[in-house]
RNA sequence: GACCCGCUAGCUCAGUCGGUAGAGCAUUUGACUUUUAAUCAAAGGGUCAGGCGUUCAAGUCGCCUGCGGGUCACCA
């Protein structure tokens, strides 16, 4: 499998070999560090260069980290060695270390990895570095890092050797650590507020909570197909029938389509559920909580993405789709009488109408997809969709042809989608049943029937508010990155031929 | 799935009209005890993504395949 090595892989693996014959563990071990290159730069960057000089009894600090440049001069030399929060210079001199272990300084390779003892000093050119007195060679890195200047650019490269793009793309890591503390944001917000988290399974023997396409499995003990989950809804509103009133789950979902820009066939969102609430209870906290966790995170709610400006300031714009659609086309669906009328509009529109868009709402829908989520930049909660394409939210009870739903969008694309929660058993039983009739019309992400599901508002579902957030989006926007790809740690390739 | 673009040394990139493959970083050897893209001198390193074709001659032109990026379609 291993194609042949280069001159620096033979070398590299002479050097590790070098090592072992004078008893080093090419692979070390444990090395017990008082500082990290930022504690490190918070203790000692407010010193001056002859403070710290002159000190009698110098502090001892001891480091670790993978060495990125490599100045030798002679029997003295400076290296930049790099842990998880930055670089910090060292200044190797012979005389100070002994002249076996520069000669272990002087061999080592970029990208080997090391533990240093040592005073902090400021060099002549006014950097806080470490005057190393004990040199201690931790790892032999046995393939070469990429070049110190550029980088690793090649995008496809970046995403299969992610750790070699965290080693070398500080922008990378920076992106990635940002969403680890999003999502922490997020849940230090809701567990604030008492709500639970839980998890629910990912294995479902029934399709839905959503429209898509899932990915199939099976269980040998039990001999049943399973779907990894599309949505874990279903599953979050039986524990509000069970009485747990505020509930969220983040976690990964899986559906079984294209991948772009903005779709990987995994990614993550986190669904929320509270008792006693509505659409605009789930308005309310969804703008809080994004304008609270781009604050925490980023200092402001005014953020750029790519060419453009997003305000997140709270107070963002609430509209009605067909009001919407009204003001881009015209057109008032709220006064259009029947399914027959609305189809020839969207005919005289140039929109296609599938078998399945058997319905007045699936025409408005289509309008608001083609002429009005281009349009919305600034962020915008479009409610009222048709019930034909909500079938688990409640009627608005003024004109049943719609739904209290909303979905959040910024800069064109979905972010969130929320409900008033259906919990009318009968309804809901019935909305199931035309999903299944969609099915039959061709619809193949139409979702199933789940009697269960059913059964258990039986019981009683409080009147109920819920969200979901794709989380994945939220921190592009957040990190300023244009493809879903960057902000996973490990997006999916397909897999390189021979 | 359709179309467009890309793939040259470990990395970043040049490569003109089709005429024996170039640089910087990295590597090796030598010099250098406060440098920082260290510097100076010398050297080694290539299945030009893979294949087929056109041609006296292909990194370069054509076709096929692979992988990646983008756009569209799909994904409410």
């Amino acid at each position: 499998m291993e194609n042949k090595l280069t001159e620096q892989e033979i070398v590299r693996r002479e050097k590790a070999q070098e090592l072992a014959n004078k008893g080093l563990d090419p692979y070390g071990s444990r090395f017990d560090r008082t500082h990290n290159t930022n504690t490190f730069k918070a203790e000692y960057s407010s010193f001056t260069k002859e403070e710290l000089h002159e000190m009698e009894n110098p502090p001892v600090v001891k480091l670790a980290g993978r060495i990125m440049t490599k100045r030798v001069k002679g029997k003295a030399g400076f290296a930049h060695i790099q842990d998880q929060y930055g670089r910090i210079q060292i200044y190797v001199k012979s005389d100070l270390v002994g002249e076996e272990s520069y000669e272990l300084f002087d061999k080592a390779d970029l990208g080997d990895i090391i533990g240093v003892e040592g005073h902090p000093m400021i060099t002549n050119t006014g950097e806080l570095s470490i005057k190393v007195i004990k040199y201690t060679h931790l790892v032999k890195a046995l393939h070469p890092l990429p070049d110190k200047f550029h980088g690793l650019v090649d995008v496809e490269e970046r995403y299969r050797r992610r750790y070699v793009d965290l080693i070398m793309n500080e922008d990378s890591k920076n992106t990635l650590i940002l969403r680890s503390k999003i999502i922490s944001s997020m849940r230090r917000y809701l567990d604030n507020l008492g709500y639970l988290e839980v998890e629910t399974p990912i294995l479902h023997p029934i399709l839905g909570g959503a429209n898509a396409r899932p990915f199939i499995t099976h269980h040998n003990t039990l001999d049943m197909p399973f779907y990894l989950r599309i949505a874990p809804e279903l599953y979050l509103k039986r524990l509000i029938v069970g009485g747990l009133d505020c509930v969220y789950e983040i976690g990964r979902l899986f559906r079984n389509e294209g991948m772009d820009p903005t779709h990987n066939p995994e990614f993550t969102t986190i669904e929320l559920y509270l008792a006693y609430s509505d659409l605009e209870g789930m308005m309310d906290l969804c703008e809080d909580l994004i304008c609270s966790i781009a604050t925490e995170n980023l200092g402001t709610t005014v953020i750029p993405f790519g060419e453009k400006t997003i305000n997140l300031t709270k107070g963002w714009r609430r509209a009605h789709m067909v009001d919407l659609i009204k003001e881009e086309t015209g057109i008032n669906f709220f006064e259009v009488p029947d399914y027959e009328t609305a189809k020839k509009l969207a005919l005289e529109h140039g929109i296609k109408v599938e078998a399945h868009d058997y319905g007045f709402g699936h025409i408005v829908n289509l309008f608001f997809e083609h002429y009005c989520e281009e349009k919305i930049i600034q962020p915008t909660f479009v409610y009222g969709h048709p019930i034909e394409v909500s079938p688990l939210t409640k009627k608005d009870p003024k004109d049943p042809r719609f739904t209290q739903r909303f979905e959040l969008f910024i800069d064109s694309r979905e972010y969130a989608n929320a409900y008033t929660e259906l919990n009318d058993p009968i309804d809901q039983k019935e909305r199931f049943e035309n999903q299944l009739k969609e099915k039959e019309l061709g619809n193949d992400e139409a979702t199933e029937m789940d009697i269960d599901f059913v059964e258990s508002l039986e019981y009683g579902m409080p009147p109920t508010g819920g969200i979901g957030i794709g989380i994945d989006r939220l921190v592009m926007l957040l990190t300023n990155s244009q493809s879903i790809r960057d902000v996973l740690l490990f997006p999916h390739m397909k897999n390189r031929g021979k």
